[in-house]
DNA sequence: GCGTTATTTGCGACTCAATTGCATCTGCAA
DNA sequence: TTGCAGATGCAATTGAGTCGCAAATAACGC
């Protein structure tokens, strides 16, 4: 059975070129990944999603995943255990993502250990901080039990 | 000069003391140094305060801060550098510290990197979760500038 | 105080995610 | 088609954190 990541390379593709920036297999591949993807992946995760048919190096794979995020296009979750997830950004209405992920909720599993991004969720702003802070961005992280382990 | 760490001594003797547990020189002097820092530090911050006046082997340093937080001592934060900052729990009311530190708020800052806690925030709970998620721990997690940097 | 014993510490080796340097390749514009 | 800035592949490196085991030591009973 083919991987479903396949089924989203047009539209990857289609993404990266609006961006103006070089398009090249490895970015499709990555991209169309995550895109496939209902929760935040990690490097190794997306590597061995794409093994069978984009196989490439994993160095590679760290430049895209951090290529896309300093475009604006994922961003990257600070696990538990050390290692970098990542999850396509919030598309907005009108298709485009958004410049700027301030406020954001995620979700972890303590039994799955899988990341969910809750986007309905977004932490009451502004928060008060002491005198003289300036806050820029809001990060919200739950931990418990998701739909399917609970 | 002597470092601010070792006049905290006492205080940490007494408090490892009250746990029950075993009283040895490396769990004074790590408590002493997280009671004297106003900010939470990694490991190695750790270390080198203590360097001068209590040489130690770094995995015991690992151990003892691991140990703090199982006790409930302190608690540990995930940095955007993928390296652990430890602080000192909240001490409540009554002068015992909370058993489980669930409501968190940290600030840190985008151009020192120091991270401190804000015990006066606490993310407003329940947050709304998918149905069937079930919450267990809420972590906020603010990034900008502190009041000296901005 | 003195020996006993369960814990803790120190040391070395190790794991593993992530990064760096550099040579080669390639997308894209001229 | 060609030139080249930018992207990729590969090998080596970094650095936080962990593991196993022998030596040291805190706390307890005598």
């Amino acid at each position: 059975m083919k991987p479903t990541y396949l089924t989203r390379i047009p539209t990857a593709e289609a993404h990266i070129r609006a961006t103006g920036e070089r398009l090249t297999q490895p970015r499709v591949a990555v991209l169309a990944t995550l895109m496939a993807a209902d929760h935040a992946i990690s490097h190794l995760d997306t590597v061995d999603a794409m093994a069978k048919h984009h196989p490439m190096d994993r160095v590679t794979v760290y430049r895209v995943l951090e290529w896309l995020v300093t475009m604006g296009i994922a961003h990257r979750i600070a696990g538990d255990d050390r290692v970098w997830r990542f999850m396509l950004s919030v598309a907005k209405p009108n298709g485009k993502t958004k410049a700027q992920h301030q406020q954001h909720a995620h979700f972890t599993c303590n039994d799955c250990g899988q990341t969910f991004c809750l986007d309905e969720v977004t932490p009451k702003l502004p928060v008060k901080v002491p005198a003289g802070f300036r806050t820029i961005d809001v990060d919200l992280k739950l931990r418990g039990q998701c739909a399917h382990c609970a």
